[in-house]
RNA sequence: GUCCUCGUAGCUCAGCUGGAUAGAGCAUCUGCCUUCUAAGCAGAGGGUCGCAAGUUCGAAUCUUGCCGAGGACGCCA
């Protein structure tokens, strides 16, 4: 369905018919695009170019030859050659026409082609630390990772859809201090003040207020109220998941990945290969690093792999560091046979790249694909100024404060209007009194209108034929080739977005196409010519409910992948 | 100090991984509702793509060096 690589292979079999000695290089040299500028036709390709490069031949003897080889097919009306060295191709409208029937065939699955090959991905993303209800710095990334792994898995990936817990380690421990300081309080009826290591937010204070009503509860148990804690601050955050529209497959505990045994297993593997050994590391640069102090420890070779540095397993009290956890857990996703690995994190984490990449390495999963996308900060910004969220004051804009104002719809499209790993500036002013300025309702008003046309053609008993046209007798004039024009371009969408793992891409191309659409609507406001429903001539009117109707599903399919809805009316 | 990301119109950002005259929204200005939804359309102005070299038929895109913004460089998670 996608035309530009059947052309580009239209063209290759052109070439291999009549010269020889062209390199293998050339199937990836040769490109053939939508020119920007409808003078050079309907695609353009630098053939003509690049095989001049490498036969040592005139330009336009090639380009004779070429063309015509290519012009014996009857979809092509002409093409043209163009200095420096393009071939600019010219379709039919029968070509067009048949196109159109084609992809009205495909129905749904216009655009979606099995790229995947039933690989299958691992994709995690949120894993958000269980001290508290998710905040808007949680709010991205938790968008991303579940549109693209609806894109994913529609392209014919398997897809697991991964959270993983931090249940372990200091925070927890901290989370339980904060929990029984709220106990105590209760018991005794006092107000004690928070030590510097609590948590602040009146969530724990609920939880607690829950707790000390349920009959099992002792206040002295303290690995009974650790597991508590993260139990209720994961309800919460689940619970902002399942309202963002965002959900899991699994949800995996850092506890149980240690009670398990993995993290032995990962040092004896990492052991048995040698990349483990007892040493010092260098001073840390930049930081004020008083406290350090050079001692003999546990470490990771991953600079053998690329990584700056060694990395510690073991802090001085014996514990495992995070990053030794973080080995175990990428070891677990690893041996559960994934061909790719996929996380999604904060741009704040990029320095960890390098060393969980070696980890995989030295554990032996050379073919395990691991790829990691960065989001970049948001920054909150209302009356124009960013808000500063400070984790010491428990000073965060939640996504339970925010949500239930702007909306589901309008927050999941406004966090894909930009590229992930470029800053995004949201502006909550903007998203709650100028709605009309978001793009979001300009493509849902596009699908809108289209409703609209529809069931005025119902009323007026018009056929609405969306059935197969005949390619011979049916005429399309140039604003209709445009729109089909545009359709073609989605196919090719769809694949990039997925090759570069970019759904922004998706967003860009439904606020285009509701654009061309726009344009199209209007032009029969104007002019009667335009107008959708040609009274006089019913088979016009059929190529054009053909048309419309696979843009509405174009539009459908597009905002589904982003679970935003469509309506019939606006 | 080292490394990573970014720098495109007044503002917020795209730019199909090297293509032809660099685009959109907002803001400013001008038109368009007795006619299929004006949450819309058409048009105007607005640019040394941070700066400078290099690579080549061709650079916003690739390389290098500066300048500027943010982030990372712990036995924190």
């Amino acid at each position: 369905m996608n035309i530009y690589q059947e052309t580009k292979n239209k063209i290759l079999d052109a070439l291999y018919q009549n010269f020889k000695n062209l390199n293998e290089g050339i199937e990836n040299k040769v490109t053939c695009e939508q020119p920007k500028n409808k003078k050079f036709g309907d695609i353009s390709s630098n053939v003509i170019l690049v095989v001049s490069k490498i036969l040592k031949l005139d330009k336009k003897n090639i380009s004779k030859i070429l063309i015509n080889t290519l012009l014996k097919n009857k979809y092509f009306d002409r093409a043209e050659f163009i200095e420096p060295g393009f071939l600019n191709l010219y379709f039919s409208n029968e070509f067009w026409l048949n196109f159109l029937n084609k992809i009205s065939l495909k129905g749904d699955k216009f655009g979606f082609s099995n790229l995947g090959n039933n690989r299958k991905v691992n994709i995690e993303f949120v894993s958000a630390n269980p001290t508290g209800p998710l905040h808007i710095g949680h709010l991205r990334g938790a968008i991303f990772g579940d549109v693209l792994s609806k894109l994913l898995s529609k392209t014919g990936f398997i897809v697991t859809k991964e959270y993983y817990v931090n249940d372990l380690g200091t925070q927890v421990e901290n989370l339980a201090i904060t929990l029984k300081h709220h106990l105590k309080n209760y018991a005794n009826s006092e107000n004690l003040k928070m030590t510097e290591n609590m948590y602040k937010g009146e969530y724990l204070k609920k939880i607690a207020e829950k707790l000390i009503k349920s009959p099992s509860f002792n206040i002295n148990d303290f690995e009974k109220l650790k597991e508590y804690a993260v139990k209720n601050n994961l309800d919460l955050i689940k619970k902002d998941l399942s309202d963002l529209g965002v959900s899991f497959n699994n949800f995996i505990s850092e506890k149980k990945i240690h009670d398990n045994g993995l993290m032995e297993n990962v040092y004896k593997i990492l052991k048995k290969n040698d990349y483990i050994y007892n040493g010092f590391l260098e001073k840390p640069k930049g930081k004020k690093s008083e406290k350090w102090k050079p001692v003999k420890q546990l470490l990771f070779k991953s600079s053998l792999h690329g990584d700056k540095s060694d990395r510690v397993l073991k802090k001085e009290n014996g514990d495992w560091t995070y990053f030794a956890s973080d080995v175990a857990y990428h070891y677990d996703k690893a041996i559960r046979g994934y061909d790719e690995i996929i996380n999604i994190w904060g741009a704040d984490h990029a320095g960890y790249i390098d060393r969980v990449r070696a980890s995989l390495l030295a554990l032996g999963f050379k073919n395990t694909l691991f790829t990691v996308k960065l989001c970049q900060i948001v920054n909150l910004i209302d009356k124009k100024k960013v808000i500063k969220m400070s984790k010491r004051d428990g000073n965060f804009v939640l996504v339970s404060d925010i949500l239930p104002k702007i909306g589901k719809d309008v927050l999941r499209f406004f966090m894909l209007t930009r590229k992930n790993d470029a800053h995004l500036d949201f502006d909550l002013e903007k998203c709650l009194n100028e709605t009309n300025e978001n793009p979001s309702f300009y493509v849902q008003y596009a699908y809108a209108r289209i409703s609209s046309i529809k069931r005025i053609a119902e009323q007026k008993k018009q056929q609405i034929n969306i059935k197969q046209i005949k390619t011979k007798s049916a005429s399309l004039s140039i604003p209709e080739i445009d729109l089909i024009k545009s359709l073609s371009l989605w196919p090719k969408i769809i694949e990039s977005s997925v090759a570069y793992r970019e759904p922004h891409r998706i967003v860009y191309f439904l606020i285009e196409l509701a654009g061309n659409f726009h344009s199209y609507w209007s032009l029969g406001k104007s002019d009667n010519k335009y107008k959708i429903l040609a009274e006089q001539n019913s088979e016009l009117t059929h190529v054009r409910f053909l048309i419309l109707n696979i843009i509405q599903k174009v539009l459908k399919n597009g905002l589904d992948l982003l679970s935003v809805s469509v309506k019939d009316k606006m």
